[in-house]
RNA sequence: GCGGGAGUAACUCAGUUGGUAGAGUGCAACCUUGCCAAGGUUGAUGUCGCGGGUUCGAAUCCCGUCUCCCGCUCCA
């Protein structure tokens, strides 16, 4: 077997770290497993918490911001409006003889021109072709005729979108040898175009017919945007203004990739922020900066982080920027920040039939606002924090393993540990813990050397632990032992909750 | 979905031509220790991924299947 590269190990480190210590379980596992699903353990469930706290936190905390939660399971129409019906899904071709799947726009966009004018030519005199009107055909033969108006891009949309509707033709080309196989060259071994949807399917009530199909929501923007005047409304906010929301996302992906990175249910950190159009492109640079410091300031450094414009703009948008984090397996998306201009409110008007404009004082008029999103993963954040805090870092002659985390971001926010079990440390040390709980997670551990013990709260990101030893007994203080520094300062007992509590706070 | 690799204790992994399941780490208890995982004693934990088959007998051979990792593909 090839040796697998640092990378690769570095994850399954990580990987085997959190199931170890409690941060993330295979889904099921007992059964097997369940493909790209995992489940949060105690450490992950608190971590994962303070993730979308901190994010809460500096997205509501604001005046222009309110908060909303919306149901996962929305009206039917939301996902024709907001346009997953249709793009959410690809048609996709296989090959029968090498098993090789394609999608089809790709098919087309990749053969050499002379083919693809083959098929143009072939549709435009071909007489079996009865069940494509004149109107199909009109922007193929625009195309053809005009030079100036020859867009190779546009009518590869077009082409696929023809045969994603109508199936039959692509088996004409496929049957006049007009297209093989890209991968093993194989003549008229390509399938019809089959729609692959990546939008989960279940229906409303327990009868399962046809007519009650829903879908679970594949991205959670929408239920802001439909409740974008109950919000506004019922908090009397005014343009510019923002609604904020957490929840789980689902999406059929064909393939599950890199732990939590690529899974089919997901969590999102959206905040959709309501503009007058004309200011979107300054808010727009606004909130990509705003949120790529706050990557920042919950400990990621700048370094490992990168903006990476969108080459493709997707149907909705007219800006698109995605803030990338240096995964082991290389950088992957873990926020996106998009200028979705008009395009979904005024969807929703037309499919709603109701009006979503906003009635602007100062020009007398009523507009349908724009849209900046952002929109975090908080699977993917989490997954990016682990990555970046694991840390093997030699001491001595011994490797540490220690998982920096920001105190706001760790589980675990202090460990409270009796030097040495006897003259009433154990004693002490349970009542200072006692008194800390309610203030924050705490952790009391009196087995073993406490190197030992310090060791193992590293590991999992633990920031202080708080060491009731000799001196305690005497004089009433403590050590405060730093994670990252390995560093000890001494404080009274009874000023070890206000230290703490100023060292943990979430950054705003 | 295709191709390659893997799956044995909580973790990392051994397990010979098919013959009662192993190590290290970790975990638990007690002792020792008195500030950075290394001492001592004792102890617990296994559907050998799952399901079939061959066999007197399967972790081991065969078939199917699931999951993870890698590469394609996919990721509006």
């Amino acid at each position: 077997m090839a040796q697998q590269s640092a990378s690769v190990q570095l994850l399954e480190k990580i990987v085997s770290l959190a199931k170890r210590r409690g941060f993330v379980f295979q889904s099921s596992e007992i059964y097997g497993g369940l493909n790209g699903c995992w489940d949060y353990g105690p450490l992950g469930v608190e971590m994962l918490r303070n993730v979308k706290e901190a994010w809460w936190r500096a997205m509501t905390s604001r005046s222009d911001i309110e908060g909303l939660d919306a149901s996962i399971l929305m009206h039917p129409k939301v996902w024709e409006a907001s346009g997953h019906v249709q793009n959410f899904s690809d048609p996709m071709v296989d090959c029968k003889s090498c098993k090789a799947r394609f999608r089809l726009d790709h098919l087309f966009s990749e053969m050499s021109e002379k083919k693809f004018n083959n098929i143009l030519k072939f549709l435009l005199s071909d007489i079996r072709l009865t069940s494509l009107s004149p109107d199909d055909l009109a922007p193929i033969s625009l195309f053809t005729v005009d030079p100036l108006l020859f867009d190779h891009a546009k009518q590869v949309d077009y082409l696929s979108q023809l045969m994603d509707q109508k199936p039959e033709i692509f088996d004409l080309i496929v049957t006049d040898d007009l297209v093989n196989c890209p991968n093993c060259g194989t003549k008229k071994s390509l399938t019809s175009p089959r729609n692959f949807n990546l939008m989960f399917e279940t229906y409303i009530g327990p009868v399962k017919e046809a007519g009650n199909e829903i879908y679970l929501r594949p991205e959670t923007a929408q239920g802001i945007f439909v409740n974008v005047l109950n919000v506004m409304q019922a908090s009397r906010q005014k343009l510019p203004f923002g609604i904020a929301q957490i929840g789980k996302a689902f999406r059929n992906e064909i393939n599950t990739k890199n732990f939590l990175f690529r899974t089919r249910e997901f969590e999102q950190m959206e905040m959709q922020f309501f503009v007058k159009e004309g200011t979107d492109e300054k808010f727009y640079e606004e909130w990509r900066d705003r949120r790529f410091a706050w990557w920042q300031a919950i400990g990621i450094p700048k370094e490992r982080l990168h903006l990476k414009p969108h080459e493709k703009l997707a149907h909705y948008a007219k800006a698109a920027i995605d803030i990338e984090f240096e995964f082991p397996f290389g950088f992957g998306e873990i926020e996106g920040i998009h200028n979705r201009t008009n395009f979904d409110l005024t969807r929703h008007e037309e499919f709603s039939g109701k009006s979503l404009s906003v009635h602007d004082e100062e020009k007398k008029e009523k507009k349908v606002p724009f849209v900046i999103e952002t929109s975090a993963g908080a699977s993917r954040g989490f997954m990016a924090l682990l990555c970046n805090g694991y840390e093997e870092e030699k001491v001595g002659d011994e490797v540490r393993t220690v998982m920096r985390l920001h105190p706001a971001i760790a589980p675990v926010k202090a460990a409270i540990l009796p030097l040495v079990n006897k003259d009433g440390m154990q004693e002490i040390s349970e009542k200072l813990e006692q008194d800390l709980r309610g203030s924050m997670k705490t952790f009391y551990d009196d087995s073993g050397a406490v190197g030992r013990r310090y060791r193992r709260q590293d590991e999992i990101g633990t920031p202080f632990g708080v060491t009731i030893d000799s001196d305690t007994l005497n004089d009433q203080t403590v050590t405060i032992r730093e994670r990252d520094s390995m560093q000890q300062i001494r404080l009274p007992i009874d000023n070890v909750k206000g230290y703490l509590l100023e060292r943990i706070g979430f950054p705003v």
